[in-house]
RNA sequence: UCCGGUAUAGCUCAGUUGGUUAGAGCAGCGGACUGUUAAUCCGCGUGUCCGUGGUUCGAGUCCACGUACCGGAGCCA
């Protein structure tokens, strides 16, 4: 027996095949039944008739209970009545394992509960579908980068120093010393960019901030390209060509998903380059303007960041910041140097920052400056500091945090129900 | 960490100025129905009212502390 996906079920009408499956929810109406069957690649509406299937058959599916496992034999037909167009004419039930209670219903439930039961709210339609998108964007990424010759170098998650302050780092003991979980592979991006280019890290990313936003986690996944030869504003284009593919591949492959989710899709395709690009200062006058108090020297709270957002409908890039208030890699702006040239990309709709990043600093005495300022252990540092004694040229990179993208692409008011299993301050189970 | 809010049935919630026996819908179970779309209709049940202490003749209701969660701020991707 051929067993078909409801993925692609349209390939098999008129056809008789088996799904594999689980019920997603069931309906009768005296001797015909309704079976919403999941199969994990969609749902599909199944018809059990009494006469068809026969009285033995027919007691089996009233006996279904919600996210029983079974398999079905049946033609599969065009039907308008069906949700998705086609349905299954069941002919046969083999049922592998019948649940009892399954506590989430197809009615309401609090965030705190479906959290709880976080592995088994992934089979509802709505977090499939932002799995599947979130795989879009992910893959969507490492295409973007593949088909314009970065290579992908892995960064270590266990480390021995901080890119960006100590105070948001997990320490874990390590054969007697503390070793950190990666806050960022950038440093080591450095590195590989100075071996291949052009280079992109992907991986999951660990900040001990006690955050309690719907925009924090603590455990995040984030895509770090570094371009050797590259300075500020190649950085900015290399920003905004992956935002718009990103979008475009969205578009193209996953428009029932964002169905699903009820995203407005016209906000989406109205995406186009060029974004727009204030530096800091412009951005503080824009807020000024716009009867928001700002002091030129504080970092953009959230508040600020969806003001700038919405004065454009387009994401928004944000350069030279005051060099207070960024990491010590980033260079400083020659032509001013109370600013480093560094660059955000602000997310519309009050998303806010999705990326960061900026260009590095080449020379090695202003960054043993900036060690010694933010009071980090240079002897930590020395491997990193190599890179500009051999070789230093001018080179950018930047930062995509995974899970806001996908709040923004999905139009989701948290981040946590980006990932599968979010960590946050708050939550570490299931 | 700070500010604000919430905590009552398996789930989502109501519960009046403090008053005697704490409710509804959904889910579950049984029944009716051959085109349902979170189906509908009939019948059946459930409580450490978050915890501790206090005020009171009497507390789900008022007060204090604690805990958990939700929303926001700071910080960040």
């Amino acid at each position: 027996m051929t067993v078909a996906r409801i993925n692609r079920i349209s390939e098999f009408e008129g056809k008789t095949v088996q799904l594999n499956g689980w019920v997603y929810n069931s309906r009768r109406s005296g001797k015909i039944g309704f079976l919403m069957f999941r199969d994990g690649f969609g749902i599909m509406q199944c018809i059990v008739a009494k006469n068809d299937v026969g009285e033995e058959a027919f007691e089996v599916f009233k006996s279904l209970t919600q996210e029983s496992s079974l398999s079905v034999v049946g033609e599969v037909v065009k039907n308008d009545r069906a949700p998705g167009g086609f349905e299954m004419v069941v002919s046969e039930l083999m049922v592998h394992q019948l649940s009892s209670e399954y506590p989430i219903t197809p009615k309401e439930h609090g965030t705190d509960f479906l959290m709880n039961h976080r592995h088994l709210w992934l089979r509802s339609k709505r977090q499939h579908a932002i799995l599947k998108v979130r795989h879009e964007i992910i893959k969507a990424v490492r295409d973007f980068f593949d088909s314009n010759d970065f290579t992908l170098c892995d960064s270590p998650i266990f480390t021995p120093n901080a890119a960006e302050g100590t105070s948001t780092l997990f320490g874990t003991d390590y054969f007697g010393n503390t070793a950190f979980l990666a806050q960022t592979g950038q440093l080591y991006g450095e590195a590989a960019a100075m071996a291949v280019g052009r280079h992109y890290n992907f991986g999951p990313t660990f900040r001990a901030e006690k955050s309690k936003t719907r925009r924090h986690l603590t455990e995040f996944w984030m895509v770090e390209p570094e371009i050797a030869y590259c300075e500020i504003d190649e950085n900015m284009n290399w920003a905004e060509r992956l935002i718009l593919f990103i979008i475009e591949r969205v578009l193209e492959n996953r428009k029932n998903e964002l169905d699903v989710l009820e995203r407005d899709l016209g906000k989406l395709e109205h995406i186009k380059a060029p974004f727009p690009r204030l530096s800091y200062t412009e951005c503080v006058e824009l807020l000024n303007k716009g009867g928001i108090n700002f002091t030129w020297g504080d970092d953009f709270g959230a508040p600020e960041e969806t003001f700038i957002g919405e004065q454009f409908n387009q994401p928004v890039m944000v350069h030279r910041f005051p060099t207070a208030i960024k990491a010590f890699y980033m260079k400083r702006d020659p032509e001013n140097e109370k600013v480093v040239l560094g660059m955000d990309v602000l997310a519309p709709e009050g998303f806010g920052e999705i990326i960061g990043g900026s260009e590095r600093e080449t020379e090695i005495n202003l960054l043993e400056d900036r060690i010694k300022d933010e009071e980090l252990n240079q002897a930590d540092y020395e491997w990193f500091l190599d890179l500009r004694r051999y070789g230093s040229v001018p080179h950018s990179g930047f930062g995509m945090g995974i899970e806001r993208v996908v709040a923004w692409i999905c139009n989701l008011p948290h981040v946590r129900e980006t990932i599968p299993f979010p960590r946050t301050i708050g939550r570490l189970n299931p």
